[in-house]
DNA sequence: GCCATAAAGATGTATATGCATATTATGGCC
DNA sequence: GGCCATAATATGCATATACATCTTTATGGC
């Protein structure tokens, strides 16, 4: 008898989880980029953060929650730290007081003006690494799997 | 004149940037895959820790966060709720007392045989959503990003 | 054998993440 | 006009993540 179905499953799953290798792949290029935004004191997240709020300032936290892929409480805690540095406003609607619309401050935009080269260089650096044409296969792949958590059920 | 130069570049950042596609992905990967997990009470994060203990019992700590591409503190703690639900043991090495090993239990290995059809099911309804094609190009692009931690600096 | 140094994990602190639930604000219904 | 269903966000709790630092244990030079 074999070693049972779970272990060769269970083996085979380690070389295929794309779970696992999403993961994996994402801490690696998230540290690679969080050293590189050290100097700013800003890690990858937030960045992330500033740049869609750049983009569409004034935003609601449930649109950059939207944007981001993620939950909007985590939102609301990420927010948190920015909000302290001033980097960010969090302001009320005056015609719905529910809805809370994030806005990027001049100190936002300055730190902003700071990250981006250096996002610039740990960009690069990633994509020198995995060479141009995985970089056109990563990214579209990477889109397509953010798009699956709406029909989570079928 | 222009919106200023660090708009251009944080406009487009958003939809380049491989730290964030990176980390949307896995963070939409990841739900998916704890949804799927839910009826036998584990994370995909503590799935991942257990099918790598279960290929190589026992392990040291340090390896283990090496094959996950992660800190060894992270591991030290994602293991203590495992430890408490007595799905793995946690011994030192009678040699090197500093050296920690960590095996599957009896509890660990049925958990797991509970797990994989489960993960079976999330691993195939994602690599559906992708598409037998990104999938093929997404886990070797993936594996080369998980390798680019221990370059740094250069 | 004794102390300096290094190695391996664990802990303190801080952020990230998400589910269940609480809080607050709207809006429709009576 | 007050009450309840709903919507948007925030909090409580638990895990995930990593850097700096601490503790424990080995090892090496003397």
């Amino acid at each position: 008898m074999n070693t049972t179905n779970h272990d060769d499953l269970a083996l085979q799953a380690l070389q295929v989880c794309l779970c696992l290798h999403a993961r994996k792949g994402a801490r690696a290029i998230t540290q690679l980029f969080d050293h590189a935004l050290s100097p700013v004191g800003l890690k990858a997240t937030q960045l992330s953060l500033l740049m869609v709020v750049n983009a569409r300032t004034p935003i609601r936290v449930g649109d950059l929650a939207a944007a981001l892929v993620t939950d909007s409480t985590t939102v609301s805690r990420t927010l948190k730290p920015l909000i302290v540095r001033k980097l960010v406003t969090l302001q009320p609607l005056p015609d719905d007081k529910r809805v809370k619309q994030v806005a990027l401050t001049d100190d936002g935009k300055a730190i902003l003006d700071h990250a981006m080269p250096l996002w610039q260089t740990a960009q690069t650096r990633v994509a020198r690494h995995l060479g141009g044409t995985m970089v056109q296969t990563l990214l579209p792949a990477l889109d397509a799997a953010a798009g699956l958590s709406p029909g989570s059920n079928p």
